[in-house]
RNA sequence: GGGCGUGUAGCUCAGCGGUUAGAGCAUCUGCCUUACAAGCAGAGGGUCCCCGGUUCGAAUCCGGGCUCGCCCA
């Protein structure tokens, strides 16, 4: 093994071994239980971002650790078809490449060039998730174009409209003029536009002269005004309402009104209202009964309604229009304006409130019973639990105030809406493609067409958790792994995916569709913005693999994030996990060159002995401590990822393999194998526990690090063999995960080791701080407070004191005294540390030593007293609190009064 | 405007009623000690955002304010 751990030269290798022996395969196994993690489905345009890399860890870290605990694991993946963003992309290769529409080759010519496409680069991110080590069953791979999921999708638009739970309507939508398509409320971003508030004349009819002003961020949108709304209490405007005003340049004569959502603070007070291109004059409209006028193409230009301006670009006509009424003397004034301006997600453009012909689905009934799975009950407890908790509210607050939800784009690719029409339009929803010659089932006239839309890619992807598992046929697939029951995602995706799974899970499936959801962290740049291409800030998860490996990114997004915050990520942060690889790499290379002779030396042994060995019989104090400690990060490290805190498992395994293992136990057991401190069976002790520990700490730590682990594990794996008598599991990620007993915390030795750490901290301690080269010899003398303190030091935990604290020699006795020309370290409980220090060092640097020591002690001492002087302190506070703090006052007042001692003594030597 | 989150060491963050408030990085000192310099040993560094309240006791709970961020309208 090489002295540095090199990540590229083993990834590949296990990764295809688990692949080659089917080790994420799930099986049906009535014996066990089974474990469903249905992945969130990237986008197939996709590639593997830093969201992505922290989310599939996540869910790799639970498949990888209930596999082990022996769960019948299915973690499925899968892609979705992201019909405006796939269409999109091949729309664009296809001009640049040939210089063709898709109009010119035909609807389904270029459906055929996006399957061709869709098959050379969309598993790109498959292939990505693979080299993050993603232990997901391939062979159950979906596309929410397959075959399957697209019945899957024709029938549930088929149930929902037997249903009446699907309506076709003309309604106001979000337009999307460059992808030229509908888009849903939830594909909406607002952002902030730096633009100018139009302050414009409209004259009276009856009066020319003079004029109504209205205060609009939307002058192009004046042809389409079928009214100017004023409040009803605005005293400025009572004499005005129902007044007729006439439209500059359009001539249209339009009412004033008065509605009191209008806000007399805004601009003038007066407003036009605009029905046909803006959400809250669509319901003036309404309410009002007035003409909604369309003033738009699909292309985001102006119509024939806006005279001279139609065939203009919106934003370009703007422009000219407002030139037109300034010069008409109708244009009042011009201020800055700030405001937020709805763009689509996809396209990046201002989205256009329009109304068109839409398919959309009726919320409100879905949503109910998505509430109540969510919503606690009497009890307090939940069918669905967020974690963490406070996503339960985003979530609820959707669902609580859902509107219709717009299904139908005009594009080709996606799911054809499976409606026909007879030549009356009459529709109909067929879960078959008619015959030629079908008739509409009521009309009996001849079907003539389909509908052109496809429906949404959420509309097949809020089947994604029981679709991908034979739905809508009965499976054995559906009985065994559903309702699935871990989903980890992004939290922008709680309503556009999330409270739709649960809403289509309860429609089709009648139950939920998992039993936790875990909102994750969100990956932000080191400024703390998000990471996006615009910026160019991202972090290309790839690039970090090839530059500090896989395994250590994997570790180290964990380690940075904690019960969701978010993470601010930089490159050099990897350092961390990838510094933490490399510790364990040594610790194991540590490990496995002092096993040479581990087997020979188990052959001698009889099967008794053997097998006494391999249980962890233990005897030396360090065994003890590293024993007693596995024990307990068995036990935080399983309790914490039951419970999902990633962060809190990462951070308990780190601690215990560097500070723990590395830091004291490797150190402590150095002179039983170098130096035959104890005789051969306390080597072989040694060795045993060493193989014990090591073999726990790499099954703790696989489904963070799969790949080091697996790698360590297998050189490891003939010493377990040989240490147990039996074959060891084939490979580490279906090992059977570690199991805590009660009887391996070994808490008396616990205290004893702790004891022993201090102890040798303390001479560590002054031999730095003195700057006593590590080459001279120094003899410790401690000061034991009583004879329990001198028993818990044997001869061989004062021979480890030796070692690590770097001492020649040790004299432990009660009550020892300083000898003169002495450092002092105080320990605690009334023991101390005393260094010989003639001829090493100057004295003034110990009399600062003391005197520093001695201003906190003497702090503590006046905080303690003050609190043990308070009565209500001593009357209320638990009796074992106030101990405590006798104990610890009177502990501090000895030390202070030695450490007084030690002062008078060192100053004459410190002139 | 409403909701959620956040504010603790130079930086990134833990801790969320009871020892003298912790970690990683950075800094300083000393070490190439035969697992590891991507390392070892040691040290320094904090009005725990502000004001008030509850409590014997508050970084921690409550109220109010401020900061920064996200989401919804």
């Amino acid at each position: 093994m090489p002295p540095r751990f090199a990540p590229g030269t083993i990834e590949n290798k296990w990764y295809q071994f688990w692949q080659e022996h089917a080790l994420f395969k799930a099986v049906r196994d009535i014996r066990k239980k089974p474990f469903t993690i249905m992945i969130p489905p990237p986008n197939v345009t996709g590639a593997l971002h830093m969201g992505h890399a922290l989310n599939n860890t996540l869910q790799d870290v639970v498949a990888r650790f209930k596999r082990m605990q022996g769960f019948c694991v299915l973690w499925l993946p899968g892609t979705d078809h992201a019909g405006i963003a796939t269409q999109a992309v091949v729309e664009k290769k296809l001009l640049k490449d040939e210089g063709k529409s898709r109009q010119e080759l035909g609807r389904e010519g270029f459906i055929a060039e996006i399957w061709k496409w869709k098959d050379e680069y969309g598993n790109r991110i498959l292939n990505q998730l693979r080299q993050l080590g993603a232990s997901c069953d391939w062979s159950r791979t979906r596309f929410t174009l397959d075959e399957g999921l697209s019945r899957a999708v024709r029938e549930s638009f088929v149930k929902l409209w037997e249903k009446g739970l699907i309506y076709r309507g003309y309604r106001m939508i979000n337009w999307d003029c460059k992808l030229e398509t509908a888009i849903s409320d939830d594909e909406i971003e607002t952002s902030e536009v730096k633009s100018s508030l139009w302050y414009l004349r409209y004259p009276y009819k009856d009066n020319p002269e003079k004029y109504v002003v209205v205060a609009t961020t939307r002058p192009e949108t004046m042809f389409g005004d079928t009214a100017v709304a004023v409040n009803p209490n605005d005293e400025r405007f009572k004499s005005d309402i129902g007044k007729t005003v006439v439209l500059p340049i359009a001539g249209r004569e339009v009412p004033i009104i008065a509605d009191d959502t209008v806000n007399p603070e805004f601009g003038t007070g007066a407003v036009k209202v605009t029905p046909g291109h803006d959400f809250a004059d669509y319901e003036r409209g309404q309410r009002h009964n007035l003409p909604m006028i369309n003033v738009l193409n699909k292309d985001g230009t102006l119509n024939e309604q806006a005279g001279k301006y139609a065939g203009q670009d919106r934003l370009k006509a703007r422009k000219s229009l407002v030139e037109e009424l300034d010069a008409l003397g109708l244009l009042e004034r011009v201020e800055d304006y700030t405001h937020q301006v709805p763009h689509s997600d996809r396209s990046k453009t201002p989205v256009e409130p329009l109304l068109s012909d839409q398919w959309f689905v009726s919320m409100k009934p879905l949503a109910r019973p998505a509430i109540e799975y969510v919503k606690p009950n009497a009890e307090g407890k939940r069918e669905i639990t967020f974690v963490p908790e406070r996503w339960e509210k985003v979530y609820l607050n959707w669902l609580e105030s859902v509107r219709d939800w717009c299904i139908s784009r005009q594009l080709w690719w996606g799911h054809r809406i499976p409606v026909w029409y007879d030549a009356d339009g009459n529709t109909v929803a067929l879960r078959e493609d008619p015959a030629p010659g079908a008739v509409h089932p009521t009309s009996g006239k001849p079907l003539v067409r389909q509908d052109d839309d496809v429906l949404d890619t959420w509309a097949s992807s809020w089947l994604w958790p029981f679709s991908t598992l034979g739905w809508p046929e009965k499976t054995s697939d559906l009985d065994y792994f559903y309702p699935t029951h871990f989903l980890s995602t992004a939290r922008d995706i709680i309503y556009l995916w999330v409270a739709r799974m649960v809403m289509a899970s309860h429609e089709f499936m009648g139950e939920k569709p998992f039993s936790t959801v875990y909102i994750h962290a969100t990956v932000l740049d080191a400024q703390g913005r998000r990471m996006s291409k615009s910026l160019n800030n991202g972090i290309d998860p790839i690039d970090m693999f090839s530059q500090w490996g896989v395994d250590a990114v994997r570790l180290t997004l964990p380690l940075l994030t904690s019960e969701g915050q978010d993470i601010k990520l930089s490159e050099s942060k990897f350092e961390m996990g990838r510094n933490f690889c490399n510790k364990l790499w040594n610790a194991s290379r540590f490990v496995l060159t002092n096993l040479g002779d581990f087997e020979d030396q188990l052959k001698a042994l009889s099967d008794n002995e053997r097998a006494a060995l391999a249980e962890g019989q233990v005897s030396e104090l360090e065994d003890c401590f590293i024993e007693g400690k596995l024990t307990s990060a068995i036990v935080d490290v399983t309790d914490a990822i039951e419970r999902y805190k990633f962060n809190d498992a990462a951070q308990a395994m780190y601690h215990f393999v560097w500070d723990e293992f590395c830091d004291w136990y490797l150190e402590a057991v150095k002179p039983r194998l170098y130096e035959g401190k104890g005789g051969e069976r306390s080597r072989l002790r040694a060795q045993a526990t060493l193989v014990r520990a090591l073999d726990g700490i790499l099954k703790l730590l696989h489904p963070y690090v799969p790949f080091i682990t697996e790698e360590i594990w297998q050189n490891l794996r003939p010493l377990l063999a040989a240490l147990r008598g039996a074959t060891p599991e084939l490979s580490l990620a279906i090992a059977a995960w570690p199991k805590a007993s009660k009887d391996r915390v070994f808490e008396p030795e616990q205290r004893r080791f702790t004891f022993v750490q201090q102890v040798t901290r303390a001479f560590r301690n002054i031999r730095a701080e003195h700057a006593i080269d590590p080459k001279t010899a120094i003899n410790g003398v401690l000061r034991a407070a009583d004879k329990d303190a001198m028993d818990m030091l044997g001869s061989a935990e004062r021979e480890t004191i030796c070692k690590l604290g770097g001492l020649s020699a040790l004299k432990v006795e009660v009550g020892a005294r300083k000898p003169k020309a002495a450092a002092t370290a105080a320990i605690g409980g009334g023991n101390e540390a005393y260094v010989s220090l003639e001829g090493l060092i100057d004295f003034k640097m110990e009399l600062l030593r003391l005197e520093a020591s001695r201003a906190k002690l003497e702090d503590g001492v006046r905080k303690l007293k003050n609190k043990l002087e308070n009565l209500s302190y001593l009357e209320r506070a638990p009796r074992d609190v106030v101990q405590r703090d006798r104990d610890k006052l009177s502990d501090l007042i000895a030390e202070l009064e030695r450490i007084d001692k030690h002062i008078e003594e060192v100053k004459p030597l410190a002139k």
